[in-house]
DNA sequence: GTGTTTCCTTGATGTAGGTTAAGATATTAT
DNA sequence: ATAATATCTTAACCTACATCAAGGAAACAC
């Protein structure tokens, strides 16, 4: 059992306090709410299939959320890194089989927190009702634009939305993994990735 | 001037009390806040560029949301019956440009509610937070699963996906809206129709 | 260091669905 | 009723990306 990092805590306390006001005595009942999770790369929170028990703030390192297919194809819904969150709505609240894989893509430190957990804390700090309300919406945003690009550009547009919204992340996440988050195969990012290339030399 | 129809009113209450308790009084308060808002057939709630003024819980008929992109074409992020919201909570709350058109299929009766009037009825109705809370992560959920199905499985797969989950589509919506749904053109579903009517012959 | 995965690249070929064009049917407006 | 408009169908051809196959380069394990 190792001590818990305090500055996991206080990064998810940052997190609240940029969005709303917390006296001390939310900040205990918030601290004592989450649990410290540690996760080796390629370690999952939970796999598809299986109820997602935990909600979980990215403290340090980076996870992916993908779903596989009846071909076994993986198609990455999103990547997280810190200060984001992890998890599956649907199943969280529904107790339905989740669709998706949690998977830390380097050794990682979650706080986490169950729906009982949860629950008692919008009791205790009602204020946070409103925080998760519009992280939600933040996140319900985030998706749309993503289902928006996917159905409106193709694979070379996508891939030049990502890099400007996520310009560091070919240092972050193997090719292959954005590749499936493109909706791409690998060979088909390799190919596209020689022909860009090839395009600028000749600029 | 028309005097609003009671039943749209009714019909918001019952979908409010489905979801928490409301005094007489916070009944009251959400009638005052919501105004009726009619749309004939094709007119536009908002359209894209615009910013999303209005959130707009549908009492009678139906609409549909959709991208228009740089080619031209539309694609249809979702329809919306009775009972559903439509709107765009990126523009609503960031009062960002909306990506969307939200257009009445057929002569329609909403309510709707701008956001100063909103965020008064939370602070007045509280329970009103938790409920829209839960309507936002349903709305995601419901995001997600579409989005994960588009990428994942192809045109017929997905035609069958929409037949299952919503069988008086094709009832409701012309031909070449389901294919904007659908991600493909008219004439492809003309095409897939006819390939499955022909292997259902075969059978 | 050497074997073993994992990851990336390249080429040949296949295919779902796009594109273009045209005609056929419905629906709506006057 | 008739014109105008919106919708649906069919067919020939095209393209972006998938599939299959194979080899090379890193990273990791012992």
């Amino acid at each position: 059992m190792t001590i818990p990092s305090l500055s996991a805590y206080d990064k998810l306390i940052h997190y609240f306090e940029q969005r709303t006001q917390l006296s001390d005595a939310d900040k205990d009942l918030i601290k004592a709410s989450y649990k410290p999770k540690k996760l080796k790369k390629k370690e999952l929170l939970f796999r598809q299939g299986e109820i997602c028990k935990y909600e979980g703030f990215v403290a340090t390192g980076s996870f992916r959320l993908f779903y596989i297919d009846d071909k076994g194809l993986e198609h990455v819904l999103y990547f997280a890194f810190e200060n984001w969150w992890v998890g599956d709505m649907a199943s969280f609240y529904e107790h339905e089989p989740s669709a998706l894989n949690v998977q830390a893509l380097q050794d990682s430190e979650l706080l986490v927190i169950d729906e009982i957990q949860k629950d008692l804390l919008y009791e205790k700090v009602p204020s946070l009702e409103k925080v998760f309300r519009q992280m939600t919406q933040k996140h319900l945003t985030v998706l749309q634009k993503r289902f928006l690009v996917t159905v409106s550009a193709n694979a070379e547009a996508r891939f030049n939305e990502l890099l400007e919204r996520c310009p560091t992340i070919e240092q972050m996440v193997p090719q292959h993994q954005i590749a499936s988050y493109l909706g791409i195969l690998p060979e088909s990012l390799s190919r596209m990735k020689k022909q860009i290339a090839k395009r600028e030399r000749m600029q």
